[in-house]
DNA sequence: TTAAGTGCGACCGATACGATCGGAGATCAT
DNA sequence: ATGATCTCCGATCGTATCGGTCGCACTTAA
């Protein structure tokens, strides 16, 4: 349950590759072209491309054309959180389908929903998560969150 | 993305709505039948069906046979978690295809691999979230979870 | 015995996803 | 200027999964 998607997946190695290779914060550091990470990682050079130009559309990372050319971060590595790379592959986080409606469409009688409340709340829990980890976290190595949660049980820590 | 099954959207409220017609902890409370659950939340009745066996089967609510049968909750509502209801139906949590690799089997060389071990701890953290909060969590309507992450950035509270 | 209810397996249609192809532009080296 | 790379973009296809439906056997209270 709750798997993300293969080009997601890309995405992440991908953005990882290529940061890796960047070093120093401002850095520009050398270009990354398609074949290189998709001949490091096994990952169809099409099905790479595609992704890399979508996450280039959404400001993730910068193309330049031509021989010699590829990707490189668009920002800092530390400025490139979790939850922003895989909402530019998969769109919007959202448990349900109905979790950002619009004013008009309705989902089935929200009034007797009974579920919506809570799972709006996880939901949120998991985007914080996503969103306070960075790229930069990834490379670094030591994400280290923690959760809280009153329930007694506490299996965390 | 990290959209849920429609078959989980109903088995959390079919379960909610069992716990709710079962007061007292231990009280065994009136059985409730499929099709008194559809019809309140406008679910197929032969989908919800599925869903109840299945979470019959996994040990999260009993079944009486016959007429005057029903549901009802095997255990407590304080006792199921979020995580165990989910999992009940949509299999083990698990971000990437390659999270609960059994030692035979290999990712696109696990070697070259920059992605697993952040994502198996984000994979942890969500885990923990949803096993930390219980059916009685969504019943009572305060769930109240919160996150901590050393990333400065603090967007949470 | 009969009707109400669960249990179970097979089945179908739609959608999403992974993956592929072809060609148009852009850029750099020569 | 020319050609070779390389990114960009749109269209397409096969397949797996998911939502949803049927039909029937089994169990049990009235
Ligand atoms: S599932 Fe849509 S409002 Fe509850
Ligand atoms: S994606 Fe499978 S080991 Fe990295």
């Amino acid at each position: 349950m709750l798997k993300l998607s293969k080009k997601a997946d890309y995405a992440l190695m991908a953005l990882q590759h290529i940061a890796s290779v960047q070093p120093g914060d401002v850095t520009p550091g050398r270009v990354v072209n398609t074949k290189e990470i998709a001949e490091e990682y096994n990952i169809p050079l099409e099905l790479l491309a595609k992704v890399l130009q979508t996450l280039s559309k959404n400001g993730m990372i910068e193309s330049h054309n031509g021989p010699k050319g590829g990707y490189l971060l668009a920002r800092s590595a530390r400025h490139i959180t979790i939850a922003q790379i895989l909402e530019s592959i998969e769109g919007p986080l959202g448990l349900t389908d109905c979790s950002h409606e619009r004013s008009g469409e309705l989902c089935m009688q929200r009034e007797h929903c009974n579920i919506r409340t809570p799972l709006l709340k996880i939901q949120d829990s998991i985007y914080q998560l996503l969103n306070n980890m960075t790229l930069q976290d990834m490379l670094s190595g030591t994400p280290l969150i923690t959760i809280q949660s009153p329930s007694a049980e506490g299996v965390t820590r």
